[in-house]
DNA sequence: TATAAAACTTCCAGTAACTGGCAGGTCAAG
DNA sequence: CTTGACCTGCCAGTTACTGGAAGTTTTATA
């Protein structure tokens, strides 16, 4: 199955195909052209880290998921911890998130926004 | 002021600070041995682009706000306007990371994480 | 069968906002 | 007068792709 094909059955973009390869994280057959040859393991891998990274799973987690998939003696343990710790980091992003959308939130609503220059956001931006 | 000590004052380290002169966000005057020199000014947007930085306005937005910064006759509104717009983007994050930490909650706690191979973790990953 | 279109290949550059490191010049202290 | 701290510019690396160019191969149509 060529690269075009690959993308239409996984869900990810013929260059992001290309790149996995490149970095050796889904590595295809080759034809006797060159062209990249995938099969439904390939493709499955493919959905697989499509769906890893849109739950936020670093390129560099997700190869350790990748081989944690492909080992059939694995313990859920290893990827359960591997989750863990991505939630954890997920909780205190959006904790950072959460303080400064209320501090902007604030800022906006402080702001009458008219024609004036006096503007309490850049004000606040400026103090020390 | 050499660039360390303005670095001390504005609590950016010296090597953003070369950045942002590079870019053209802060350029500082210049001495005879070709030192950066900071003075009051210089170092008072640098503490309002560290602020502005801080709550996640980009550098390109940080440039637009520096020069309403500086413009005496701006209106507020163009800054509420320029907030209104990160807000929202940043509100947009916010979902989205919530919806993800859903989901990895959800699948942290499906997993035993025991010895065994069987995860729905790595189920659900691999999941069309 | 000729040819044009589409799909494939590799490689290079660019993105955002720095950060690290190197070679070399400068300055203050002992 | 030397040592060490600081400065300079410049280049590379970071993350995870994405766009584009140049060249080859396959496929579809006339």
């Amino acid at each position: 199955m060529n690269v075009r094909d690959a993308a239409a059955r996984s869900g990810l973009p013929a260059k992001t195909i290309r790149y996995y390869d490149d970095i050796g994280l889904v590595v295809p057959d080759r034809r006797a052209n060159g062209y990249r040859d995938y099969n439904d393991q390939t493709v499955q891998k493919l959905a697989f880290l499509k769906r890893a990274r849109q739950l936020g799973f670093s390129i560099d987690n997700c190869r350790q998921l990748l081989s944690l998939y492909e080992d059939k003696g694995r313990a859920s343990g290893d990827v359960k911890s591997l989750a863990e710790k991505h939630l954890i980091e997920v909780d205190k992003r959006l904790e950072e998130l959460q303080q400064l959308r209320a501090t902007l939130s604030h800022l906006v609503h402080s702001c009458r926004g008219d024609d004036r220059p006096d503007c309490p956001i850049l004000a606040d931006l400026s103090k020390d």
